[in-house]
DNA sequence: CATGGCCCCGCTATTTTGGGGGAGTAAGAA
DNA sequence: TTCTTACTCCCCCAAAATAGCGGGGCCATG
C-alpha cells in the first residue's frame, strides 16, 4: 500500500511546513495523489464567512463568491443536512437554480462526479472537503468504493491542519459555572420558566434568580437569553 | 496489514447484520481486536437523551446514568468544545466533581487513559467514540501512535452505522428560518431587548415580535430563551 | 389565480424577568 | 484564622416579554 504511505508523507509535510501556502500545496499534491481534477476544502461560517483552498480555478472561484453561490450550491445545502460523506449524484438537483448553478460550474472546469465530506466542530462550525471528476459512473463508483475511507480520514485531517495554521477559528476556553449554575442554565435553555425550574431544582424561585445573575455575571451576558447563549456557544452547557 | 483487514470485516458484517445487538457485538469485537479494555459509543441528544453501547460494565452505565455524570463528565464537556480527538490527559479534571467522577470512574473498570472522538452531526447532534484503557502513559502513546486514524475512521463508520440502526435519530429535514428570523435570533443571542432588536433591525417592536413568534413555532421553542437556544444548538445561528 | 411564505404594522392584558436591597450556612483556600 | 465561593432564603417594584386579537402588501410555486 504505498498509496497510504505517500498520503500520509503529505500530510506530515504539511505538519512542519510554516504557512498556509502549504496548505494550498498540499491539497495539489492529494489532487495528484488521487489522480482527480480538483480537490476542495471549504470552511464556511454561518454568518457567509467562507475560507477554502482548492484547485478549482481562480475564475470560477471568483464568479462562486460574487454570483453568492453558496446560497444554492445543493452540494453546501444538502451536505449540511447529511452526517456521511454525500455523492454528488444522490443530492436534489431539481430546482431552477440548482441546475443553473451545476452547469456554470461543469462550464467552468467542476466535475460532473463528486464526493463531499462534512466536517463539523463545536458552535456550528462547518467545513467541506470535496472531491470532484470528470468520468462515467462507472468509473467512479469504483474509485469511490477503492478512497472512500482514505477521503474521510483525510478531509478530518485536512481539516485539523487548516485549524492549527488559522488559530482564530479555534474557540477559547473559558471560566467554569458552578454545577448549580449549569442546572439554572441548562433548564433555562430548555424552555422552562424561572418557576418551573425553581420547582424542578427543589430550591426557591429566589434562589433560582441568584444563580441565573451570577451566571450573567460570569459569563458577561446583559440578560438571560443571552446568559444561555454564551453558555451554549462556550460549550459550557450541553443542551 | 492484517489489522485493517480484520477491521473492515468486522463493520462489513455489521453492515449486513439485522438487529441492535449486532453494534454491541461489534464494538465487542474491536474492543477485542484493539486489545484494549473498552470500546463506547456515546450518542448525547441535544435534549439530553442518551443512547450507547460499549463493554464498560452494566453498573458503571446505571451509575453513569443515575448520577447523571453527563454533566460532570469531563470527557463529554472537554469533547464537546474539541474538534478532533482528545486524550483524556488533556482535558481538564482540576474540579472537585471532575475527580470525584474520575475516582468512581476509575472504581468501576474504567481506564486511566482514554481517547475520546467527538462526532457531530446537523442540527447539533453529538457522538463519542471513546477508547480507554488501564496502562502507562508510555504504553498508550504508542498505542495511540498506531491507531490513531484507523480509530478515527472506525468512531464515524461506527457511528454510520448506528444511525442506519437507529432511523429515528436521523435527522428530521427542518425548515429553515427565514432572514428576518435569523436577524432576530441573531441579535436576540447577543443580549438584546426586544425594542433594541427592532431598532437595530428597523422594524417595529411589533414586526419583530411576529418573527420570534414565527421562528419559536419553527423551532418548536416554549420561549425565546428556548428559540435561541435551539437555533444555536442547531447551528441555525452563530454568535 | 390561489396558496403559502415572507415582510410590515396596530391594540390590550397578563405573566415573567430584572434590579435593588437584605441574611445565614458550609466548605475550602490562603 | 480569615476570606472567598457556593448555596439557600426573603422583600418590593419597575421593566420587559408573552399571549391574544386584528390589519395589509409582495412574490414565487404550483
Amino acid at each position: 500500500m504505498g498509496m497510504t504511505q505517500r498520503r500520509e508523507t503529505i500530510l506530515e509535510e504539511l505538519g512542519s511546513a510554516p504557512g498556509l501556502e502549504s496548505l494550498q500545496g498540499a491539497i495539489e499534491k492529494l489532487r495528484d495523489h488521487f489522480r482527480v481534477d480538483h480537490l476542495v476544502y471549504h470552511w464556511v461560517n454561518t454568518d457567509g464567512d467562507q475560507y477554502g483552498c482548492g484547485t478549482y480555478s481562480d475564475i470560477w472561484v471568483e464568479r462562486y463568491l460574487t454570483k453568492d453561490y453558496l446560497r444554492v450550491d445543493p452540494v453546501v445545502i444538502g451536505s449540511y443536512q447529511k452526517f456521511h460523506p454525500v455523492d454528488w449524484k444522490r443530492l436534489d438537483w431539481s430546482s431552477k437554480a440548482s441546475r443553473a448553478f451545476q452547469m456554470d460550474a461543469i462550464a467552468h472546469g467542476v466535475g460532473n462526479q463528486g464526493l463531499t465530506v462534512p466536517i463539523r466542530g463545536p458552535n456550528g462550525q462547518f467545513a467541506l472537503f470535496t472531491v470532484s471528476h470528470q468520468c462515467s459512473d462507472a468509473e467512479w463508483e469504483q474509485f469511490i468504493q477503492r478512497n472512500r475511507r482514505d477521503l474521510i480520514l483525510i478531509a478530518h485531517e485536512f481539516n485539523e491542519k487548516a485549524l492549527e495554521f488559522e488559530p482564530s477559528r479555534q474557540p477559547e476556553q473559558l471560566r467554569a459555572l458552578s454545577p448549580r449554575e449549569v442546572d439554572a442554565m441548562t433548564l433555562l435553555a430548555s424552555g422552562q420558566s424561572r418557576a418551573q425550574v425553581a420547582e424542578a431544582l427543589s430550591i426557591s424561585e429566589h434562589t433560582l434568580r441568584v444563580y441565573i445573575e451570577s451566571a450573567r455575571s460570569k459569563l458577561g451576558a446583559l440578560n438571560t437569553t443571552h446568559a444561555v447563549a454564551r453558555a451554549l456557544s462556550w460549550g459550557l452547557i450541553v443542551v
